[in-house]
DNA sequence: CTGTTAGCGCGTTCAT
DNA sequence: ATGAACGCGCTAACAG
């Protein structure tokens, strides 16, 4: 409507009759401004609604407040909220948050960072692609002296703060259940060989079976390519019709798990009292699927708060080179799935 | 590492010995730059990775090249697809997307608004939260000359444009469904008697039973207040235990069918055979849960992309004043939960 | 076709 | 305690 002016630190400055830099230095704080006209200015301020001109204030400054986000998928309930956490975070220490995905395709992730380079933010969380190996789009950022902390999905080709699931321990702690639970023979459907997440899932699972002096059979471990719901029934169907049956089956992640679990529905099995079953992420989909399925919640919300504490430290305190890991440690949710004491109960 | 100092206009024109205009005017592709100088300073500005500062730009411009989205929750399947849709759309004409969510409480969309419009975004998506009638904080942005595009969740008391599911449709087609499947008793689980979308989808309901002349009743008529899983559960037995039982339940939302559907099934119900169940949004769990969901699909990404288009027009036209209104069409998807002629099949 | 001049709005010396 | 002057990096109006 009335379409106002927005008013300048020049404009307050002529009609206090003051100089512009006495006028910045009292709304700032600065010292040495005589209290009578540090309150003469933020009155006046309040008044008529003075806001500083942030792109203003952040060339002189030379910075955005701005944080970019890039994560391989938004749709998609761990990393949304991430996210959901890093803008809570950023908002609260007066950054915003710039969100970009990858689609997990390199092509696009290096598009993704040239874009958040170029629209200057002051720093990066990034939880990479499939396809990224070594990082160099990454590197860029480092090299302009802009701080970058990774998430979740990483590379340790970049020195760079990382925030990590502690996979390992969520893993062990699945496949310890199982054990305790009494299952004895227990299978895995694990992930790409070469994605350090799906590597330290598989570790956990193997140390777990041999620590309990368990089976442990080369047959029982399955390794899928796309991480699919079909994967988990083709998979699980595989497992079931071998020679030497498993009766338990950890996997790489909740959808896996659900195509897992439909094809032992299909095929009659009784779950948990035949086959238990535990997956990975605690995606929403576990608790409302019937039976309902255990997993390894990933604290995302946690993460991204970790995440976006650590790279405001880092833009305040311009001490790069930092290069510290924070393992965030998951959270067992024992659901139906896996749940053999609560039968009947 | 290296900390390459940014190279800047003023470098390349002293390194050319030609003026900074100069170097600008042929960065940007201006009228009358001989095709020499053009070739020269490109060519300089390729081989030292210049990129310009847009902060210096935006300020020059008086713009920000960032476009501001608020939905009530990031992690919400369909909210995220908006996103989604909207960040490539924005991509691709040189927009950042900036987002913020207000957890539906008008408190915080009103911080998340005063955010927005104090790091200068250019222009807002929103889509209000349920407790926003008025929308002051919203008109703001009108007042700054910024423009603002509502989605999905709108308010007619802002007059921007505003792109909305056709929600009285989507509910018309899918009791339409219901009724061509031969369900006679059709029952509805409603939304707040005070959101927009919660009214057309009730209206869209009402309309169908009428046109087709079936029973109605208003004891089949339910109104929920958190539109919740348990709502639904409760709900739907408060329908069936009535002494004149639906034999169909429209659901406001895909949750509270879950909610129904369970109830259904704990008490023997065969869907769809006896009570055939039809929901809203099209949420993932829809086609998860057992039997799968029929639902009304909002297509999210189209919403996203066609609001972005909107918005960027307005930023470009500087036409504001406009008040056009896009309804997406809905698209009913069919599932178990409500197809007796899948039956047996 | 190109250079000079003026700011955009602010923070920050260097004076006084 | 305050003002003048400068510059962040860039675009645009005005000359020539």
């Amino acid at each position: 409507m009335s379409e106002k002016r927005k008013i300048t630190l020049k404009d307050i400055a002529r009609e206090l009759g003051i100089s512009i830099s006495t006028a910045s230095r009292a709304l700032n704080g600065y010292e040495g401004i005589s209290d009578e006209t540090i309150k003469l200015v933020k009155d006046f301020a309040e008044k008529h609604h003075y806001v500083p001109n942030l792109l203003a204030v952040n060339l002189r400054k030379n910075r955005t407040s701005n944080i970019g986000i890039i994560v391989p998928q938004i749709v998609h309930h761990f990393f949304s909220t991430v996210i959901s956490g890093a803008i809570e975070t950023a908002k609260k220490h007066g950054y915003n948050i710039l969100v970009s995905q990858s689609g997990d395709l390199l092509k696009d992730e290096i598009i993704a960072c040239r874009t958040m380079i170029g629209s200057s933010v002051d720093g990066l969380l990034i939880s990479i692609s499939n396809e990224t190996i070594e990082g160099e789009h990454i590197r860029e950022f480092l090299d302009e002296g802009k701080p970058v902390v990774q998430f979740d999905k990483i590379t340790d080709h970049l020195e760079t703060p990382k925030v990590i699931v502690d996979d390992f321990q969520g893993a062990y702690a699945a496949v310890t259940h199982l054990i305790d639970q009494g299952y004895k023979k227990i299978a895995t459907i694990r992930g790409r060989l070469d994605v350090k997440n799906s590597i330290e899932r598989y570790k956990g699972y193997e140390k777990a079976v041999k620590d309990h002096q368990l089976e442990f059979n080369s047959d029982w471990i399955i390794t899928c390519k796309n991480i699919s719901e079909e994967e988990g029934y083709e998979f699980a169907r595989k497992l079931m019709e071998s020679k030497n049956p498993p009766d338990a089956i950890f996997c790489i992640t909740d959808p896996v798990a659900l195509g897992a679990i439909k094809f032992l529905k299909s095929a009659g099995f009784e779950i948990p009292e035949q086959v238990g079953v535990v997956g990975f992420s605690n995606w929403e989909l576990a608790e409302i699927v019937s039976p309902s399925l255990s997993s390894v919640d990933q604290h995302g919300y946690q993460m991204g708060i970790k995440a976006t504490e650590l790279l405001i430290r880092l833009l305040k305190d311009h001490s790069l080179g930092e290069n510290e890991t924070i393992e965030v440690k998951t959270n067992l949710i024992i659901r139906e799935s896996s749940d053999l004491n609560f039968i009947g109960s």
